[in-house]
DNA sequence: TACTATATAGGGCTTACTCTTATATTCTTA
DNA sequence: TAAGAATATAAGAGTAAGCCCTATATAGTA
């Protein structure tokens, strides 16, 4: 059944998580935990705003600035990344496979989107000698659908 | 000469910026101009901080935020476009040709480069139904050789 | 259980950007 | 070419994201 399989999805990816904190010498607080849950939970591609408000249905006095702060620290140790994008608020996505975006200019919503050939995308040996390439993606900007058929009026 | 053909290729892009203006009901002021010529004629991707450091050399009464306002301007004509990335302040870039950016994730250095199947990445059909797409790029993110070098103590 | 190192909450601070308004400039049309 | 209408600019105030500081709290450990 789907929702058992989801659930065990996450026990795993929660159980990664923390190992990967120890790894890094971070200790495992429930903020932390509750941060990361919020993250993985969502395709949204959050801003810390829209996490510290999932975040506080469970923990209701966690500051913005630790939700920030943890944010970042995800990023850090390789639990999280930032989306690449123009926005201001910084937005967070939890979804480490390969995968890519598109994000339209006029909500600002960005979508995940796979196709192979892009998924799969090589760096050439010229580029992989000038830079240490941590993350490599296709990146589309336009317009969503919903936005197109609101605007032609 | 190679001066020569930069300058001719300079006066043939601020024609086109001048059309581009009128076709959009946009006055040609001289802080547009300047503000675009300043933007063709780096390639480091500059805030508008940057911009506005530059173009006062010419026009020293020009304020923030008429760079600013124009930059997105700018944008909004299809004369340049914001650049893809997650740092604070927004970064802009005057050229329009298919290309791909890196940035470094240290010292936040976004370098153009060119790779023919990524500049001839096809977007499959599926997403053109969904899309309108108006901008597609090829994001690295990593470190450099200069921060590389440096980290490494 | 007690100790040490690290994390959090809260609040003030900074910075990039946006908004407002009075003045200046472009562009049009007579 | 002069005058008028529409738009742009400069300056400064206002806003919002997110960073920094510090006292208190908590996790990891011995
Ligand atoms: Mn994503
Ligand atoms: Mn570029
Ligand atoms: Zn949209
Ligand atoms: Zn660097």
């Amino acid at each position: 059944m789907r929702e058992v399989m989801k659930k065990m999805d996450i026990e795993m990816k929660l159980r990664g998580f923390e190992d990967r904190c120890r790894h890094n010498g971070l200790k495992v607080t429930p903020q932390r935990t509750a941060v990361y849950k919020a993250l993985i939970g969502t395709d949204t591609h959050p801003t810390a705003e829209k996490v510290c408000k999932i975040v506080r249905q469970d923990i209701s006095s966690i500051s913005l600035d630790t939700v920030n702060r943890t944010l970042l620290t995800l990023a850090e140790i390789g639990a999280a990344f930032q989306v690449e994008g123009t926005g201001q608020p910084r937005r967070f996505d939890g979804g480490l496979e390969d995968h890519q975006h598109f994000r339209c200019i006029k909500c600002g919503k960005i979508v995940d989107f796979h196709y192979e050939p892009f998924d799969n995308i090589e760096i050439p040996v010229h580029l992989q000698g000038q830079f240490q390439i941590m993350r490599k993606t296709v990146y589309l900007e336009g317009i969503c659908q919903t936005c197109s058929a609101t605007t032609s009026s």
